[in-house]
DNA sequence: CTTTACCTTCCCCTTGGGGGAAGGCTTACA
DNA sequence: TGTAAGCCTTCCCCCAAGGGGAAGGTAAAG
């Protein structure tokens, strides 16, 4: 099938699957009459993997390792699961993060009156010395 | 002084206060005869200002929106605290969002025996239709 | 005279595509 | 017959927020 129904079926755009294609993620074969991308049942399978995968936080180069280890039918599930606990990790690390923030912003706002007056604790908080 | 004792003094990097000069947040005057960046205490504050409010995840432009009223001594603090509350919602859409996505992430984990076998219910969770 | 340490501008690189131009193909309709 | 719609292609610039490094100018110090 051509680009636009595979990205269709896949729940992706255009621009995204030609992308994919471009960098070797998902290579369709090539109709030699129309020189147009030519998409298998199977790319459109992989394509929806690794739309999913991205939802799930994977960067595009994580998708390409989950990939291959899917299509490889003698993978050791220990594998996928070490990328998986990897990207948990890296989530708890930004969490943490967001919520330290978070407590400080929020600490700034609560000492803030937010009134007409000019003097603002978040504005003294950010210029001063600290 | 010159951007090297600016930057330092700052905490930034030359790199990241001469990228400040370029897009107008902090222009320094230049000197006449080096032809150099010349920064006066007050671009050393803005710099250290600007440079608090970024670790603080505010952007470039919000940056740009704070300093704006930073050098306005007649503001309402209300602004800014509408700014700063503005962040915080942010923040907690993205703390939202990242909860959710490690839930799952755990949850498909936790299925998942992790051993030399190359059955993975996390592959099948990617590859299934859902 | 040369090294070292500043500074300058300029250009390419990152992530993951989006937007749109310019061009080619086929099908449908007046 | 013309032409408009709807596909497809490649190509190039754009986003954030700078990082890396080249090429070149200048000043102080040995």
């Amino acid at each position: 099938m051509q680009i636009g129904e595979a990205a269709r079926r896949a729940g992706l755009t255009v621009k995204t699957v030609r992308y994919y294609a471009n960098i070797g993620m998902v290579t369709p074969r090539q109709n030699a009459v129309t020189g147009y991308r030519d998409y298998a049942e199977g790319d459109v399978a992989k394509l929806q993997f690794v739309g999913k995968a991205r939802k799930f936080d994977f960067s595009v180069e994580e998708c390409r390792e989950l990939l291959g280890l899917y299509e490889d039918r003698n993978r050791p599930s220990r594998e996928v699961k070490a990328l998986t606990l990897k990207k948990i990790d890296e989530i708890d690390r930004r969490l943490a993060e967001l919520q330290s923030l978070k407590d400080e912003l929020s600490g700034l706002a609560s000492s803030c009156d937010g009134d007409n007056r000019p003097d603002c604790p978040i504005l003294n908080a950010l210029s001063g010395g600290g």
